[in-house]
DNA sequence: TGCCGCTGCGACAAAATGTCGCATGGTCAT
DNA sequence: ATGACCATGCGACATTTTGTCGCAGCGGCA
């Protein structure tokens, strides 16, 4: 893993910098407003940044310079961030991929990693936070057991992700499954997860 | 990864099979009733079961023969399983491992895959899930819906009366924890087990 | 006895869900 | 290309399920 900085601010000397030997970083996200807030925040910390807004683009890019690290959209549009996930560690083991996501579930996020992402984020995140999930080794046991029980409406949401994932996140094939029409699962989806 | 069985049924012949070509598992939670039931349809399923209720005695068995399958529960006791799921990796990275957990989080999903974990299951679970959940290669790799997943309405059901028993029946108080409102409570106890 | 907290239940407004229907877009075999 | 078929997004409206209040009864407990 390439040295990089933590602190916000550049020296004059940093400015001039050639800069081939700063690390590549290449975002993925449909919402432009946020890649651009983003971008401007990781390149201060010292990325080399390069956006896409979609899968296609972001291969694209990727396939004539494979970028050392990435942070991907879970929701992309229509498409899913986890075929992006999958096809960077293809072209290079070693990149180092965090997911973001505004629907953080436990089924999306089993996936996210299954396929090699380095973390996995709910937004909002701030530039530090995904800096550190770059940082981050491998698995930290130390995770605090914190056994407070899920909202009725978080389980639901939890068990509704899950199932929608075993199934190629086919919402009909989904409804049917779970006994609910689907205008209802089209709604419950288009909600937020609930905070606990 | 070794044949086995899905069916229920064992015919005569595997009656009298030789114990040491069935897969070895070991289960591993600190609620000894859940072991026993869980154990007796994992051994219908062809596999040769090991008990356990805590670390120490889980590593001690895993050093002497290490198990091909593992389900953990992440909270055991005080400790966490995720330190377990660690080592019975470093004993033998071919070992599948099934973590399980009453309280699912995005985050200690994210941990236990990290440190080797082959899936993450909320409970309640069932046997059969266990066994999608062990075949389960990597990326949505199309499982053929195994069995008949709950309807919502049937694990709400089976979340609340978990959560009640644990708070000694007291309504008010587990409508509090569930963030839902005590008279909503009510009224979903007032009905039926909602069947599937 | 007075203070609290839990419980069951009626009533009514607010929100979620069940139901229909329709237009769009993709797949597939003809 | 064309039609059969299916998934999807979304509007509209009837039906159900909630959220909320309030009240009365029933133990503990100081």
């Amino acid at each position: 893993m390439p040295e990089f900085r933590y602190n916000n601010t550049l020296s004059a000397h940093d400015m001039i910098e050639d800069i081939s030997e700063l690390p590549t970083l290449l975002i993925v996200d449909d919402d432009e407003i946020f890649c651009d807030v983003l971008a401007k925040a990781m390149t201060k910390r010292g990325f080399s940044v390069e956006i896409t807004h979609n899968i296609e683009d972001a291969l694209t890019k990727a396939e004539t310079a494979t970028p050392e690290y990435a942070i991907v959209d879970l929701k992309l549009d229509s498409e899913s961030g986890l075929v992006l996930v999958e096809k960077l560690k293809a072209l290079d083991p070693g990149t180092r991929i965090v997911m973001l996501t505004g629907y953080a579930s436990v089924a999306t996020a089993v996936e996210a990693i299954k396929l090699g992402a380095t973390h996995y984020l709910a937004k909002p995140v701030d530039a530090d936070e995904i800096m550190a999930a770059f940082d981050r080794t491998s698995g930290e046991a130390d995770t605090p057991i914190s056994a407070s029980p899920l909202s009725v409406g978080r389980l639901e949401w939890e068990y509704i992700q899950r199932i929608l994932t075993e199934n190629d996140n086919n919402i009909s094939v989904t409804a049917r499954i779970l006994n609910m029409h689907r205008r209802t699962l089209q709604r419950k989806l288009a909600k937020k997860p609930h905070r606990n």
